[in-house]
DNA sequence: TTCCGACAGTGGGGTCGCAAT
DNA sequence: ATTGCGACCCCACTATCGGAA
């Protein structure tokens, strides 16, 4: 299963743990429970463990937006931990006391983690694996949506572990939504994007029919689709905000606007806090869409 | 000759810390 | 005290280039 959260090595030794971010920061300090949980259940044997970490959410599904309020704190408070609970969850091992298991297979791997038992059962987990000759595809993506889940990641287990590269024994299969969504404006862009736009400003309709800002999208353009659409909306310029209620400030800042009349079909993760799509991609413009029966996405 | 992987460049939401206002 | 901005986190995606197939 693929957790949404934060990627961690830990380096656990008898003189200590700490814990290291995918570009080698040092992020120990932001989570002393997962640290004590570590050094109770390691027990003073020294290992390296990759894993993530994750903010559960009230069902249990990890909360991107949760873990956020813990990221960037470096000694949070004792009621910050009471508040916002992070879990380790190991699924990988690439030492045990001074012998390395990069060059060891993933399976191999696997069956040193399962040996080490590991899993206090709260902060410190090892979830399970499955395997794709016993249990299909479908079947793990289906258990995926239905745990709130990202999704999964299917892992070659012949595969050495090769640190640093996006190795093609390691597949994610990200589960994504699609909406529909009007186009109200665009933000400038920079460098090669200068003479076209940065990205297009997004709305849809909330049931009371008030036209609402839910985010932006840059990316999925090619560079000749950047330079139709750009003209496209040049043709329907507008001096002020189709929308009713204000966009985040950011946008408001640097946007301009067009008339509310084209549709733009969206790609993405899921709905933020704040009810912004959270990684938005372009799919392509809707003909057979009117902007009027655009609602919010559910 | 074609294809693939890695990298650079552009863009998104969100949080915190710090400097400027 | 408030605001703006960069640094990190999570990313999606296109364009390009060099080497492998």
């Amino acid at each position: 299963m693929k957790w949404d959260g934060v990627r961690a090595i830990a380096h656990c030794t008898p003189a200590g743990i700490s814990l290291w971010s995918r570009n080698l920061s040092d992020i120990t300090g932001s989570y002393p429970e997962v640290v004590t949980a570590l050094t109770e259940i390691t027990d003073g044997r020294t290992l390296l463990l990759d894993g993530e970490l994750v903010a559960p959410d009230d069902r249990g599904a990890p909360s991107f937006s949760r873990l956020q309020q813990r990221m960037h704190v470096q000694r949070p408070t004792p009621a910050l931990i009471e508040q916002v609970r992070v879990d380790y969850l190991v699924f990988d091992v690439l030492g045990v006391d001074e012998e390395v298991l990069f060059e060891d297979s993933y399976r191999t791997r696997r069956a040193e983690l399962a040996d080490l038992t590991l899993d206090d059962g709260v902060r410190v987990r090892v979830p399970p694996m499955w395997s794709l000759t016993d249990t299909s595809a479908e079947e793990l993506l289906r258990v995926a949506t239905d745990s709130g889940l990202e999704g999964i990641v299917c892992k070659h287990g012949d595969s050495i572990y090769e640190p640093g590269r996006r190795s093609s024994a390691w597949t994610k299969v990200v589960l994504r939504l699609t909406t529909e969504a009007v186009i109200v404006g665009a933000v400038p862009g920079n460098g090669a994007n200068a003479a076209t736009f940065g990205g297009l400003v997004l709305a849809a309709h909330t049931p009371e029919g008030r036209l609402r800002c839910i985010g932006g999208v840059g990316t999925g353009f090619t560079a000749a689709s950047r330079r139709s659409i750009r003209a496209a909306l040049d043709q329907v310029r507008r001096e002020t905000t189709p929308l009713d209620d204000p966009p985040p400030a950011p946008v408001a800042r640097t946007a301009w606007w067009v008339e509310p009349v084209f549709v733009a079909d969206i790609e993405y993760r899921e709905i933020s806090g704040d009810g912004l799509l959270r990684h938005p991609s372009f799919r392509g413009i809707r003909t057979d869409k009117t902007p009027e029966e655009i609602g919010l996405p559910t």
